[in-house]
DNA sequence: CAATCGTGGTA
DNA sequence: TTACCAAGATT
């Protein structure tokens, strides 16, 4: 498996996307930004909000100067507003307690709002360098395949793949190896539809070359959406960030049928804290 | 550990 | 058209 490195480093010197968050002139809060925009959401999405944002908010300290409405508001159509919420909390938390600088360790990152192992392992890594196991689903499938010979990573991080991936972690070089090792599960180690004819390493992947035998394992849960209360609270959100100000009841109203389950969505996120009541009958984004 | 949390592109 | 799924975090 140390033979991984070199055909994948070479490919990722060739085949690298031109990312903004990448050059070479990208302070850690644009790192920091990006790795939260892109939790869950594809990178053609989040390119245009990144700009804007990191335009508007080039600091920690010019985002944790304005309300948390605003952050919601410019966040758009990313998904899961709460990462908003959280990354103008993060913003925060860095103005209070680390003098406004984005902190450089695994253990200081983890503990800001919004941020998980991963997203600390890949500031930690991308802005300032340091050695992480960077443990995303494009590396874990990759490891997956090439390595373990599944199809599919599992549902959840197991401590033998944390241990695989420390063992692939090169001494060197770590944070290349890791935006090289996600890149190519990005665009050719794809989850569906994997481009085998242009992997650097098919040769020797333990999937491939065990015939491509389909997952076996669990089923993986799809995410329900038609009917669910995500659906609804993303429709709710959608009417509140289109508005200019304070939207009546009624308006919200016409945004959903059922009001049980709208009284209930707007009920959490109202206590989510993505929207509050301004009025008897009348509701914002957070001012 | 499992459930929850948005959105839109793609096959 | 439906189903999958994209650089996860939190509870």
């Amino acid at each position: 498996m140390s033979t991984l490195h070199a055909p994948i480093l070479r490919w990722y010197d060739r085949h690298q996307r031109d990312l903004p968050w990448r050059s070479a002139d990208a302070s850690a809060w644009g790192v920091l930004v990006s790795e939260v925009m892109l939790q869950q959401t594809p990178v053609a999405r989040v390119l245009p909000v990144w700009a804007a944002w990191m335009e508007r908010w080039p600091t920690p300290a010019a985002l944790a100067a304005e309300p948390t409405g605003e952050a919601i508001r410019m966040w758009g159509r990313l998904g899961y507003p709460r990462r908003a919420l959280r990354l103008h909390a993060a913003a925060t938390a860095i103005e209070e307690r680390f003098d406004g600088r984005v902190p450089d360790t695994y253990e200081e990152l983890l503990s800001l709002p919004g941020v998980g192992d991963y997203t600390a392992a890949a500031v930690a890594s991308f802005a300032y360098g340091a050695r992480h196991v960077v443990l995303d689903t494009n590396v874990r499938r990759v490891l997956a395949r090439t390595v373990a010979g599944h199809e599919f990573a599992g549902a959840s991080v197991t401590a033998a793949e944390r241990r695989l991936a420390e063992a692939v972690l090169p001494t060197e070089d770590a944070p290349l190896w890791a935006v090289a090792s996600m890149e190519l599960g990005a665009l050719v180690c794809t989850a569906a539809n994997p481009r085998c004819g242009a992997c650097p390493v098919a040769d020797q992947c333990a999937w491939r070359l065990a015939g491509s035998p389909a997952y076996d394992g669990p089923p993986r849960r799809g995410q329900a959406w038609a009917g669910t209360d995500r659906q609804c609270r993303g429709r709710l959100m959608a009417v509140l960030r289109d508005a200019d100000g304070p939207v009546h009841r009624t308006v919200l109203d016409g945004a959903w049928a059922d009001a049980e389950q709208r009284e209930r969505a707007l009920a959490g996120l109202m206590s989510d804290a993505l929207v509050e009541q301004v009025g008897p009958d009348t509701y914002a984004l957070p001012g």
